[in-house]
RNA sequence: UGGGGUAUAGCCAAGCGGUAAGGCAACGGGUUUUGAUCCCGUCAUGCGUAGGUUCGAAUCCUGCUACCCCAGCCA
């Protein structure tokens, strides 16, 4: 059995089997196989989890080996940002990361084989014969006319395809299986086509590339994977996999498919998230919006954040949506243990203190977390005007109002107790000044015989600290934006509200040493991180505090 | 009768013939200088459906239904 206490899951159950058969040796080897054509996103991390978690939990290793196979789509600015993102989550993989081309020699050379055993042929069909001779999901298909060469022949033409000597589209070379197989893939796949292009790893060295069902199984048993874990659409591929590898006669490595990651509120396929950055209806790849690792980091979700909810969603092979809810859960349940608190007014109201002396400034020294010492503190400085959140005062309080209003009292957190004499308006009626008193006496203690039933955050005017605020939502405002709606594309579905900036927050002055991608709880308005790239105070909200009131609120009216 | 998969609560998910774990959400209540956290409690006589086998079935058998994937020279 495994020795973990961690929960397994089918494919550990799968593994302990072959371990008690001594398959393997009890030596666990997976990868973790990206085409580096975009970046990776949280349906990649839960594959990078159960990858690299299976290597874990078994004392083996995981590679990471990147599917580079179609070097159109490809580049070295996605295998950079993927090495970044997989080292970022906490994994390591073994050795120098590993490349499908690395091994388009040997590749060759297995082509090589499959044609003098008689298993494989180059055919000439374009792509539109090609089409109907493969016939469709309920009828078989034909033999291709070209199926009958000689291995001479075929070998001859192979070696004039890799030399140059065909266009793109002219020749293919294929596997020579089963033309009536009620498994499409099985119908002489396509091993290798003519792509006079330049590679990002290979450069100019080759104009024939392996087609993935050909690449992935030999890689992985070049590499002696044990255990090739991918997602339930390769189910089919499957018996391919199996043929090439016993065919050659090579190691072979166990295919094992899991359902991907659906995720509520958002999408999660390369093309449309590549989309929306290509239309810029996002900043970029690592728009704190995107579910990509990118901008999860960006957002300030922490890579234990992350490994916690891939373990929590479980894995299985039954399609599944979760709910957008759970990562929020696991970012919230981080950050409340291990953030910060700190105080940062949003949307400030001046409030001045009439009975506070003019020049006088105090200093309060305030605990960072309400639960764990070893956080310590700091200074928080007071003086006669301050700012409040304009959602902490209302004239006219509804049901159940716990904050500032008129002739109220009210507790500063980690300050005086005040009450509101007077409010301000503006020539439009809006609230623009507090004229409120404090209470000396209160200062850590509550007044005698009385407690306040409301706390609210504030900051010191004249200390404050200017900041950009970037308040952030879900990404779209319909549950399942990839569905089928009726005319409708996922675009239509953004949510206009997702990116709400402000300009004119105002926050303690300790937040100056904070560090770019630094997480923080500011008190009563949710968790937040310094901008990773701003170099100004920029915060981004990462999630919202839960929020009851809101509930209460709704209710009331 | 193309082939391959999957069905357990609003969502995710354990269960592997012995009488439905856990988490998220929700809803009550308690503590609280964050309407946060934390704590306590409620939430499937029921496992897609209809039969069958069995002392006993979410688990085994049979039929049905729903949903997902496959006809790229993409991965």
């Amino acid at each position: 059995m495994s020795e973990t206490s961690k929960p397994g899951n089918f494919i550990t159950q799968i593994i302990d089997k072959d371990n008690e058969s001594g398959k393997y040796d009890g030596v666990v080897m997976t990868r973790f196989p990206p085409e580096p054509n975009g970046y990776l996103h949280i349906g990649h991390a839960k594959s990078i989890c159960l990858n690299f978690g299976l290597a874990q939990r078994f004392n083996g290793q995981c590679n990471l080996r990147f599917d580079d196979t179609n070097p159109e789509k490809e580049s070295v600015e996605y295998i950079e940002s993927i090495k970044r993102d997989v080292e970022w989550l906490g994994f390591e993989w073994k050795d120098e990361p590993k490349f499908a081309s690395d091994y388009f020699d040997q590749l060759f050379d297995f082509a090589v084989q499959l044609i003098q055993a008689g298993k494989a042929y180059v055919c000439e069909l374009n792509a539109e014969q090609m089409r109907e001779y493969r016939g469709t999901l309920k009828e078989p298909g034909k033999n291709s006319p070209y199926r009958d060469r000689s291995p001479e022949e075929n070998l001859a033409i192979f070696m004039d395809m890799k030399a140059g000597k065909y266009s793109d589209g002219q020749v293919v070379l294929r596997a020579k299986i089963d033309m009536a197989s009620p498994n499409i893939n099985l119908r002489d796949p396509i091993i290798y086509r003519v792509r006079h292009v330049h590679h990002h790893q290979t450069g100019d060295k080759w104009c024939v590339y392996p087609m993935y069902d050909f690449t992935h199984c030999l890689s992985d048993a070049l590499e002696n994977i044990t255990h090739s874990v991918c997602t339930l659409e390769f189910q089919d591929h499957r018996p391919l996999y199996d043929w090439v590898l016993e065919t050659l006669q090579t190691a072979h490595p166990k295919q094992i498919e899991f359902a991907r990651l659906n995720l509520n509120y958002t999408v999660t396929s390369k093309r449309k998230l590549k989309q929306l950055v290509d239309e810029k209806h996002v900043i970029g790849w690592d728009d704190p919006r995107m579910p990509t690792i990118s901008g999860l980091r960006r957002r300030g979700y922490t890579p234990t954040s992350i490994r916690n909810f891939c373990e929590r969603i479980g894995v299985t092979k039954s399609d599944s949506v979760v709910d957008m809810g759970m990562l929020e859960h696991a970012i919230r349940e981080d950050l409340d243990a291990n953030a910060n608190r700190a105080m940062a007014v949003l949307n400030p109201i001046k409030v001045v203190l009439t009975n506070y002396p003019e020049d006088k400034e105090e200093i309060f020294t305030v605990n960072n977390h309400p639960k764990n010492e070893d956080a310590g503190t700091r200074e928080v400085p007071f003086s006669k005007t301050l700012y409040i959140d304009e959602a902490d005062f209302a004239e006219v309080p509804p049901r159940k109002w716990k904050r500032l209003t008129l002739e109220g009292a009210v507790r500063l957190r980690g300050g005086y107790v005040i009450i509101c004499d007077e409010a301000i308006k503006d020539d439009a009626g809006k609230v623009v000044e507090l004229r409120c008193r404090y209470d000396e006496n209160t200062l850590g203690v509550n007044p005698e015989g009385y407690k306040p039933k409301g706390v609210i955050h504030w900051v010191s005017a004249k200390h404050a600290v200017d900041a950009t605020v970037n308040l952030y939502d879900r990404l779209f405002n319909e549950e399942a934006p990839d569905a089928n709606h009726e005319g409708k594309s996922f675009l239509d579905f953004i949510n206009a509200e997702s990116w709400t900036q402000i300009t004119n927050a105002k926050l303690e002055p300790s937040l100056l040493t904070s560090e770019n991608g630094q997480g923080f709880q500011f008190e009563r308005e949710g968790y937040f991180c310094r901008d990773l790239e701003e170099q100004g105070m920029v915060f981004n909200r990462t999630v919202t505090l839960r929020d009851s009131w809101a509930k209460i609120e709704a209710k009331g009216k």
